[in-house]
DNA sequence: TAGTGAAAAGACAGGTCTGTCTGTTTTTCC
DNA sequence: GGAAAAACAGACAGACCTGTCTTTTCACTA
């Protein structure tokens, strides 16, 4: 899904982070947007190909000319949702306009918006993760790929703070992002952003005393 | 099961978080330690019935007389997994002759023996939620339950610390094992305790000067 | 030794799953 | 307006799912 940007966002749409609230223009994305919110929400495996074709008003033998198994419907599932969160997510950082230092410790804000949302079920990566753990490959693979951008962003963050160990810090900040996002999702407590970013903050002194 | 001790640990089992290595002495010990076994590695939803049996060398009909559906053995599955691995837990930590400052950071070190298991497969309960989501509330039940007897041994420990606060101490913590958890999950690097560990001393030192 | 109950073995029913296939209708584009 | 591509509708196959039921085996006990 967009390659061409085929999808808008619906106007007014307050979770821009996930692909279910983007308006499908074509069949594919009829099926992309169904069955990333039925993925999520019941789980991949418990999600049978025939509700997903029912909520995308689509027929089956659309979905398996463009998707040609479940697994690759997953995993594109995962590639689209990833790219719209991400897209979401630095997109709102980049509008951060302060130093490093601040702009990296807003994350916790942007995270607590995702919380809030009543939508909120997690992160996709981390339950297709906890759903297949070592069953499934390319779903772990995807994972990491999503990962990697946030530990780029985060490295590039350190260094441009000229932090001792950006390596450190960043694995710092992947802790406190997971827990954050488990912690929110078991509870249904979006404040665990704010425990998250008191941490950070904690982190950063920490490690700027040492210079 | 282990309302009596029917079970024992393995003779020189390392792995005595899991139910997975536990001799069983009776049909439904076998039932629950393969069903254990195999929900937490290919997903709940994802493993049959057929396969417990299998791995159980059961009968279909013994399976549903101890467990008359698979929710239930779900849930069973759930209960015991999170007993044996709070007993073993538990039991590590208080083993540690140090003061509660010390036996609350020992936690980590824990984490980390428990990471470094080549059968860590996460948390039998964050990988349950993450998997049925919204849509089995007893399993949220079971998760919640389990927490909860970490968050009173937490908060008995930052009381007896005499920290100011001790609810955010727990919280904190809370997002700290979570994180380390699911980043050691996904990496397969044990080494995230540590990483969490440092930011625990961190907290603490910051809310012991407050005082 | 006869009896009792737990467990094994596996057939079976009824439903759901993924994936294929055959047509029909709609859309798109020249 | 007419050809080509895309999408719809749904029957179908074959596997697998949960859960029930019957029959056989076996261990223990009165």
């Amino acid at each position: 899904m967009l390659d061409e940007p085929k999808c808008c966002p619906v106007a007014g749409a307050a979770s821009a982070w996930s692909m279910a609230h983007l308006e499908p223009h074509n069949a594919r994305d009829r099926i992309l947007v169904a069955a990333s919110t039925l993925f999520c929400r019941q789980g991949f495996a418990a999600t049978g190909i025939d509700t997903v074709i029912d909520a995308a008003n689509t027929a089956k033998a659309t979905l398996y000319k463009h998707f040609p198994s479940k697994q690759q419907l997953i995993e594109a599932v995962l590639d689209a949702e990833g790219e719209t969160w991400r897209a979401w997510f630095f997109g709102r950082l980049a509008k951060v306009q302060a130093p490093a230092n601040e702009r990296m410790l807003a994350v916790f804000g942007v995270l607590q918006d995702w919380f809030s949302d009543p939508g909120f079920y997690g992160c996709p990566f981390i339950n297709a993760v906890a759903e297949f753990e070592s069953s499934n490959g390319a779903v772990r693979k995807a994972a990491e790929k999503h990962k990697s951008h946030l530990i780029t962003w985060l490295t590039a963050q350190a260094i441009e703070q000229g932090l001792p160990d950006p390596k450190e810090t960043t694995r710092t900040f992947v802790v406190l992002i997971d827990g954050a996002i488990v912690a929110a999702q078991h509870t249904r407590d979006p404040s665990f952003a704010r425990t998250a970013r008191r941490l950070a903050e904690c982190h950063l002194r920490d490690v700027s005393r040492k210079d």
